[in-house]
DNA sequence: ACTGCCGGATGACAGATGTCATACGGCGAA
DNA sequence: TTCGCCGTATGACATCTGTCATCCGGCAGT
């Protein structure tokens, strides 16, 4: 028999993690060698216990884990990538593809799938879901520029356009330009709506 | 030796749910006999499988795991409840105590606290972290009336004035003075961030 | 009976926000 | 090279938001 598929879990919330160890545990061919619960320690962990696949969430403190695995397809293109998230954003699924992912699920898919996508990727496959996958192709790109998402970011917590200017180095006219851009772009009618639908598309 | 112990499991994201039943499932003294994926679910659960644990997230479609509790409580005092989180907002863990909870877990604790306060609980100890139970007794009861808080959550995703006023039969006049009021209970400066705060306290 | 609080409302006002036209320098594509 | 887009900025304008004073009816405590 082939060895063990070495496996790295990338996740904040521990009890998470470890039941998901737990998890992958029950399966023979399948062997969790690491855990990290930020995304600035998966590079050097992949590296140390040469993993085969890298599971990563995507929120998590230190970097996201679409960053993560950006870093680790450059330096180490033979692991293969797992992104695993809360949240199915179609601008999620375009980033991590963009990022190098070889599968990308969703946490309310079934348990059995984990350990499937595992064997999958390894096996050279990809794992998407075909629903998902259509919504990312379907509303297009991110409309947004660089600067906008960045003042559309930083409005998100509430901060007044002063504040907003102040943080960004920027005339305060310059931030309300920003956002009024943003919130044409996103066809919304407030700063608001802006930050939350372009949040929902994975857009921020 | 004493029987199992018998654990219903009470999350919506189905990975997880699964994860976590694999973990108590690895404890010789639990058996995890039924799993339901939304909070109005929970009561007919409990009542078909004798269960003597039910192991409640907050977050889930149907109703909060805090009301299901409240439910169980009132029903079927003997069940031990167990609320696990994402968030350890205090607001969030003062309602569970208020609905009969035994045990109050955040899901970044370490996972072999799951099985120890399945445990506990039956053994009538309450479960409580010190730290969240020093937050939520410093900061003090929800100030907001049920009129505001409910102007509030319409008000997140960023609805304007007259929108809110539509929607919940009353002037905009009367909508920006439960906003302003909100906003200065929780002393902050426009709705976004009185959204924000109110949320992050577990009082939205 | 009086006081206070809640839900609900109005009007006036100041300040924040969103829109628009316009401008300039840089940079990449045609 | 010219066109278009990005980043940045200004000023003017209309509308939205937040505050405040004030009012009413109802209901719970004292």
């Amino acid at each position: 028999m082939s060895p063990t598929i070495k496996v790295l879990l990338a996740e904040d919330q521990s009890m998470v993690r470890e039941a998901l160890a737990a998890l992958l545990g029950l399966e023979d061919d399948i062997e969790v060698v690491a855990q990290v619960a930020r995304g600035d320690e998966v590079l050097t962990a992949v590296r140390e216990h040469g993993v085969d696949v890298a599971l990563l969430d995507i929120e998590m403190p230190g970097c996201t884990g679409i960053e993560a695995a950006a870093q680790v397809h450059k330096v180490l293109p033979a692991v293969k990538l797992v992104v695993l998230t809360t949240f199915g954003r179609p601008g999620y699924l375009r980033s991590a593809m963009e990022a190098g992912a070889d599968a990308f699920l969703v946490k309310d898919a079934p348990a059995a799938q984990l350990a499937a996508a595992v064997r999958k990727v390894l096996a050279g496959e990809r794992v998407i879901d075909p629903t998902l996958a259509a919504a990312a192709l379907a509303e297009g790109a991110n409309p947004l520029t660089e600067r906008e998402r960045e003042v559309l970011r930083a409005a998100a917590d509430g901060s007044t356009n002063a504040e907003l200017a102040a943080a960004l180095h920027l005339s305060q006219g310059t931030v309300r330009n920003y956002l009024s851009t943003a919130i044409q772009k996103l066809a919304v009618r407030n700063r608001a709506e802006a930050v939350r639908t372009a949040r929902e598309k994975g857009w921020l």
